[in-house]
DNA sequence: TATAAGCGTGGAGTGCGCTCCATGGTCAAG
DNA sequence: CTTGACCATGGAGCGCACTCCACGCTTATA
Protein backbone atom coordinates (compact mmCIF):
# COMPACT_ATOMS: atom_id res chain seq x y z
CA UNK A 1 0.00 0.00 0.00
CA UNK A 2 1.48 3.53 -0.57
CA UNK A 3 1.57 6.08 2.00
CA UNK A 4 -1.28 7.58 2.35
CA UNK A 5 -3.52 4.50 2.90
CA UNK A 6 -0.90 3.53 5.40
CA UNK A 7 -1.71 6.81 7.34
CA UNK A 8 -5.08 5.99 7.42
CA UNK A 9 -4.80 2.24 8.64
CA UNK A 10 -1.81 3.50 11.31
CA UNK A 11 -4.15 6.38 12.84
CA UNK A 12 -0.97 8.52 11.79
CA UNK A 13 -0.34 12.05 9.99
CA UNK A 14 1.84 11.39 6.49
CA UNK A 15 4.30 13.47 7.89
CA UNK A 16 4.95 11.58 11.30
CA UNK A 17 5.45 8.30 9.19
CA UNK A 18 7.81 9.80 7.11
CA UNK A 19 9.64 11.51 9.99
CA UNK A 20 9.40 7.84 11.50
CA UNK A 21 11.31 6.13 8.17
CA UNK A 22 13.90 8.83 8.52
CA UNK A 23 14.27 8.03 12.35
CA UNK A 24 14.77 4.16 11.24
CA UNK A 25 11.72 3.24 12.72
CA UNK A 26 10.10 2.12 9.74
CA UNK A 27 12.09 0.59 6.63
CA UNK A 28 9.12 0.86 3.70
CA UNK A 29 10.03 -1.32 0.55
CA UNK A 30 10.42 0.55 -2.98
CA UNK A 31 7.95 0.65 -5.74
CA UNK A 32 9.05 0.55 -9.06
CA UNK A 33 6.98 3.52 -9.49
CA UNK A 34 7.53 7.47 -9.35
CA UNK A 35 10.64 7.29 -11.27
CA UNK A 36 13.48 9.45 -9.76
CA UNK A 37 11.91 9.69 -6.29
CA UNK A 38 10.36 5.82 -6.04
CA UNK A 39 7.40 5.51 -3.80
CA UNK A 40 7.04 3.54 -0.32
CA UNK A 41 5.46 0.89 -0.25
CA UNK A 42 4.24 -0.52 3.03
CA UNK A 43 3.37 -3.76 4.33
CA UNK A 44 0.58 -4.82 6.47
CA UNK A 45 3.20 -5.91 9.27
CA UNK A 46 3.95 -1.95 9.26
CA UNK A 47 0.68 -1.26 10.24
CA UNK A 48 1.59 -3.16 13.12
CA UNK A 49 4.86 -1.87 13.75
CA UNK A 50 3.12 1.50 14.18
CA UNK A 51 1.02 0.92 16.70
CA UNK A 52 3.38 -0.93 18.73
CA UNK A 53 5.73 2.36 18.37
CA UNK A 54 2.21 4.01 19.48
CA UNK A 55 2.17 1.82 22.39
CA UNK A 56 5.79 2.28 23.48
CA UNK A 57 5.35 5.69 23.34
CA UNK A 58 2.40 5.87 25.74
CA UNK A 59 4.61 3.75 28.05
CA UNK A 60 7.02 6.71 27.87
CA UNK A 61 9.75 5.56 25.53
CA UNK A 62 11.73 7.98 24.08
CA UNK A 63 11.45 7.08 20.06
CA UNK A 64 15.64 6.65 20.02
CA UNK A 65 14.97 4.12 23.15
CA UNK A 66 12.19 2.25 20.93
CA UNK A 67 14.86 2.22 18.05
CA UNK A 68 17.73 0.55 19.98
CA UNK A 69 14.76 -1.62 21.55
CA UNK A 70 13.72 -2.70 18.26
CA UNK A 71 17.27 -3.00 16.98
CA UNK A 72 18.24 -5.17 19.62
CA UNK A 73 15.16 -7.23 19.49
CA UNK A 74 15.83 -7.87 15.58
CA UNK A 75 19.45 -8.43 16.40
CA UNK A 76 18.44 -11.03 18.85
CA UNK A 77 15.82 -12.66 16.92
CA UNK A 78 16.93 -16.29 16.46
CA UNK A 79 18.23 -16.46 19.73
CA UNK A 80 15.54 -17.44 22.40
CA UNK A 81 18.26 -16.48 25.12
CA UNK A 82 18.74 -12.99 23.93
CA UNK A 83 14.63 -12.36 23.51
CA UNK A 84 14.09 -13.57 26.76
CA UNK A 85 16.38 -11.35 28.41
CA UNK A 86 15.47 -8.12 26.19
CA UNK A 87 12.04 -8.85 27.28
CA UNK A 88 12.48 -9.42 30.95
CA UNK A 89 14.26 -6.06 30.49
CA UNK A 90 11.44 -4.40 29.04
CA UNK A 91 8.91 -6.38 31.81
CA UNK A 92 11.49 -4.61 34.73
CA UNK A 93 11.14 -1.37 33.07
CA UNK A 94 7.21 -1.43 32.84
CA UNK A 95 6.75 -2.80 36.14
CA UNK A 96 8.81 0.07 37.74
CA UNK A 97 6.48 2.38 36.13
CA UNK A 98 3.36 0.55 37.75
CA UNK A 99 5.17 1.05 41.05
CA UNK A 100 4.70 5.14 40.76
CA UNK A 101 1.52 4.68 39.45
CA UNK A 102 0.36 2.79 42.01
CA UNK A 103 1.71 4.63 44.36
CA UNK A 104 0.26 7.40 43.30
CA UNK A 105 -3.41 5.57 42.76
CA UNK A 106 -2.78 4.48 46.49
CA UNK A 107 -2.36 8.22 47.59
CA UNK A 108 -5.09 9.58 45.87
CA UNK A 109 -7.54 6.93 47.20
CA UNK A 110 -6.25 7.82 50.69
CA UNK A 111 -6.87 11.19 50.44
CA UNK A 112 -10.61 10.40 48.97
CA UNK A 113 -10.75 8.12 51.68
CA UNK A 114 -9.57 10.99 55.01
CA UNK A 115 -11.65 13.67 53.47
CA UNK A 116 -15.06 11.48 53.26
CA UNK A 117 -14.80 10.25 56.90
CA UNK A 118 -14.26 13.82 57.64
CA UNK A 119 -10.90 14.40 57.63
CA UNK A 120 -9.53 13.01 60.65
CA UNK A 121 -6.17 13.61 62.14
CA UNK A 122 -3.65 14.96 59.75
CA UNK A 123 -4.27 14.24 55.55
CA UNK A 124 -2.73 11.52 54.20
CA UNK A 125 1.00 12.10 53.11
CA UNK A 126 2.63 11.12 49.68
CA UNK A 127 5.82 10.41 50.98
CA UNK A 128 3.88 7.46 53.05
CA UNK A 129 2.70 6.08 49.66
CA UNK A 130 6.03 6.73 47.03
CA UNK A 131 8.17 3.32 46.92
CA UNK B 1 15.34 28.49 53.02
CA UNK B 2 16.99 30.28 49.67
CA UNK B 3 17.07 28.88 46.46
CA UNK B 4 20.47 26.54 46.63
CA UNK B 5 19.05 25.28 49.90
CA UNK B 6 15.87 24.34 47.95
CA UNK B 7 17.25 22.89 45.49
CA UNK B 8 19.18 20.35 47.19
CA UNK B 9 16.42 19.71 49.24
CA UNK B 10 14.29 19.04 46.07
CA UNK B 11 16.60 17.24 43.92
CA UNK B 12 16.16 19.71 41.19
CA UNK B 13 18.83 22.27 39.42
CA UNK B 14 18.11 25.49 40.54
CA UNK B 15 17.86 26.46 36.93
CA UNK B 16 14.85 24.12 36.88
CA UNK B 17 13.45 25.57 39.97
CA UNK B 18 13.66 29.31 38.42
CA UNK B 19 12.10 27.95 35.16
CA UNK B 20 8.66 26.53 36.91
CA UNK B 21 8.81 29.79 39.12
CA UNK B 22 8.27 31.74 35.93
CA UNK B 23 5.72 28.71 34.97
CA UNK B 24 3.58 29.62 37.72
CA UNK B 25 4.67 25.81 39.69
CA UNK B 26 5.81 27.37 42.15
CA UNK B 27 4.94 30.58 44.10
CA UNK B 28 7.97 31.09 46.98
CA UNK B 29 7.69 34.69 49.00
CA UNK B 30 9.79 37.46 48.66
CA UNK B 31 13.04 38.04 51.33
CA UNK B 32 13.31 42.00 52.40
CA UNK B 33 17.32 40.86 51.41
CA UNK B 34 18.27 41.37 47.81
CA UNK B 35 17.55 45.10 47.60
CA UNK B 36 16.03 45.58 43.78
CA UNK B 37 16.36 41.59 42.47
CA UNK B 38 14.69 40.58 46.28
CA UNK B 39 16.03 36.74 46.68
CA UNK B 40 12.69 33.97 47.06
CA UNK B 41 12.32 32.34 50.19
CA UNK B 42 11.20 28.92 49.90
CA UNK B 43 9.24 26.76 52.51
CA UNK B 44 9.17 22.89 53.64
CA UNK B 45 5.80 22.75 51.58
CA UNK B 46 7.36 23.76 48.78
CA UNK B 47 9.42 20.92 48.95
CA UNK B 48 6.36 18.49 48.93
CA UNK B 49 4.84 20.63 46.21
CA UNK B 50 8.54 19.89 43.53
CA UNK B 51 8.10 16.54 44.92
CA UNK B 52 4.38 16.26 43.85
CA UNK B 53 5.64 17.78 40.94
CA UNK B 54 8.34 15.07 39.58
CA UNK B 55 5.69 12.66 40.45
CA UNK B 56 3.02 13.54 38.58
CA UNK B 57 5.49 14.24 35.49
CA UNK B 58 6.54 10.73 36.18
CA UNK B 59 3.11 9.94 35.70
CA UNK B 60 3.15 11.70 32.24
CA UNK B 61 1.50 14.81 33.17
CA UNK B 62 3.01 17.81 30.70
CA UNK B 63 4.22 21.01 33.16
CA UNK B 64 0.29 23.09 31.69
CA UNK B 65 -1.74 19.59 32.67
CA UNK B 66 0.25 19.95 36.16
CA UNK B 67 -0.42 23.70 36.72
CA UNK B 68 -3.92 23.58 35.63
CA UNK B 69 -4.91 20.76 38.01
CA UNK B 70 -2.62 22.33 41.00
CA UNK B 71 -4.87 25.55 40.34
CA UNK B 72 -8.22 23.45 40.14
CA UNK B 73 -7.23 22.11 43.30
CA UNK B 74 -6.60 25.10 44.52
CA UNK B 75 -9.62 26.57 43.79
CA UNK B 76 -11.85 24.27 45.49
CA UNK B 77 -9.47 23.96 48.07
CA UNK B 78 -12.45 25.28 50.96
CA UNK B 79 -15.39 22.86 49.60
CA UNK B 80 -14.94 19.32 50.25
CA UNK B 81 -17.18 18.26 47.00
CA UNK B 82 -15.11 20.19 44.88
CA UNK B 83 -11.97 18.25 45.62
CA UNK B 84 -12.95 14.89 45.82
CA UNK B 85 -14.37 15.77 41.90
CA UNK B 86 -10.80 17.02 41.45
CA UNK B 87 -9.45 13.68 43.13
CA UNK B 88 -11.44 11.33 41.41
CA UNK B 89 -10.84 12.80 38.10
CA UNK B 90 -7.20 12.62 38.67
CA UNK B 91 -7.63 8.58 39.77
CA UNK B 92 -10.02 8.00 36.37
CA UNK B 93 -7.29 9.46 33.98
CA UNK B 94 -4.42 7.12 36.33
CA UNK B 95 -6.77 3.97 36.24
CA UNK B 96 -6.68 4.17 32.53
CA UNK B 97 -2.48 5.09 32.07
CA UNK B 98 -2.84 1.87 34.19
CA UNK B 99 -5.06 -0.25 31.88
CA UNK B 100 -2.32 0.57 29.19
CA UNK B 101 0.57 -0.48 31.18
CA UNK B 102 -1.22 -3.93 32.68
CA UNK B 103 -2.07 -4.37 28.83
CA UNK B 104 1.47 -4.11 28.12
CA UNK B 105 2.96 -6.02 30.58
CA UNK B 106 0.30 -9.17 30.15
CA UNK B 107 1.48 -9.48 26.11
CA UNK B 108 5.13 -9.23 27.55
CA UNK B 109 4.37 -11.56 29.97
CA UNK B 110 2.38 -13.98 27.66
CA UNK B 111 5.20 -14.04 24.97
CA UNK B 112 7.75 -14.97 27.66
CA UNK B 113 5.82 -18.02 28.44
CA UNK B 114 5.31 -18.60 24.77
CA UNK B 115 8.90 -18.76 24.05
CA UNK B 116 9.57 -20.71 27.02
CA UNK B 117 7.22 -23.15 26.28
CA UNK B 118 8.63 -23.51 22.65
CA UNK B 119 6.86 -21.32 20.89
CA UNK B 120 3.04 -23.87 20.06
CA UNK B 121 1.54 -22.66 17.46
CA UNK B 122 1.28 -18.79 16.94
CA UNK B 123 3.17 -15.51 18.77
CA UNK B 124 1.08 -13.70 21.25
CA UNK B 125 -0.76 -10.44 19.06
CA UNK B 126 -0.41 -7.10 20.41
CA UNK B 127 -3.98 -6.41 19.56
CA UNK B 128 -5.24 -9.34 22.11
CA UNK B 129 -4.12 -7.66 25.26
CA UNK B 130 -5.09 -4.40 23.87
CA UNK B 131 -8.13 -2.96 25.71
C1' DT C 1 -3.69 15.72 -23.49
C1' DA C 2 -4.73 18.71 -19.87
C1' DT C 3 -5.20 18.58 -15.05
C1' DA C 4 -5.89 17.22 -10.52
C1' DA C 5 -4.29 14.18 -7.06
C1' DG C 6 -0.60 11.87 -4.92
C1' DC C 7 4.34 11.18 -4.00
C1' DG C 8 9.34 12.36 -2.24
C1' DT C 9 12.84 15.69 -0.67
C1' DG C 10 14.76 19.36 1.81
C1' DG C 11 14.32 22.76 5.00
C1' DA C 12 12.08 25.90 8.23
C1' DG C 13 9.20 26.40 12.24
C1' DT C 14 6.83 24.97 16.76
C1' DG C 15 5.99 23.78 21.65
C1' DC C 16 7.87 21.59 25.51
C1' DG C 17 11.18 21.21 29.18
C1' DC C 18 14.87 22.34 30.33
C1' DT C 19 20.07 24.19 30.42
C1' DC C 20 23.67 27.59 29.97
C1' DC C 21 25.49 32.10 30.13
C1' DA C 22 26.48 37.10 30.76
C1' DT C 23 25.46 40.80 33.62
C1' DG C 24 24.95 42.97 37.76
C1' DG C 25 23.31 43.43 42.44
C1' DT C 26 23.84 41.71 47.55
C1' DC C 27 25.76 39.54 51.52
C1' DA C 28 28.84 37.32 54.93
C1' DA C 29 33.60 36.33 56.40
C1' DG C 30 38.00 37.82 57.34
C1' DC D 1 36.82 47.09 52.76
C1' DT D 2 37.86 43.62 49.82
C1' DT D 3 36.75 39.18 48.24
C1' DG D 4 34.22 35.33 47.18
C1' DA D 5 29.87 33.02 47.48
C1' DC D 6 25.10 33.59 46.47
C1' DC D 7 21.15 35.79 44.24
C1' DA D 8 17.92 37.62 40.17
C1' DT D 9 17.00 38.73 35.37
C1' DG D 10 17.02 38.26 30.50
C1' DG D 11 18.04 35.87 26.66
C1' DA D 12 20.18 32.25 23.79
C1' DG D 13 20.46 27.48 22.71
C1' DC D 14 19.20 22.50 22.69
C1' DG D 15 17.05 17.86 22.04
C1' DC D 16 12.73 15.82 21.17
C1' DA D 17 8.73 14.91 18.39
C1' DC D 18 6.54 16.53 15.40
C1' DT D 19 4.21 19.90 11.72
C1' DC D 20 4.08 22.81 7.70
C1' DC D 21 5.58 24.37 3.28
C1' DA D 22 7.51 24.91 -1.36
C1' DC D 23 9.13 22.48 -5.00
C1' DG D 24 9.14 19.35 -8.60
C1' DC D 25 8.21 14.90 -10.32
C1' DT D 26 4.84 10.87 -11.45
C1' DT D 27 0.39 8.86 -12.03
C1' DA D 28 -4.52 8.43 -12.50
C1' DT D 29 -8.71 10.54 -14.39
C1' DA D 30 -11.60 13.04 -17.53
Amino acid sequence: MLISEFARKAGLPVDTIRFYIAKGLLKPDRSPKGGSNPYQLFKPEDVTAARMIKLQQKLGYTLGEILALNDEYRAGEHSSERTIEVIQLQIERLQHRKEALDAALAFLLGKLDWIRSGKPGPAPRLEDYER
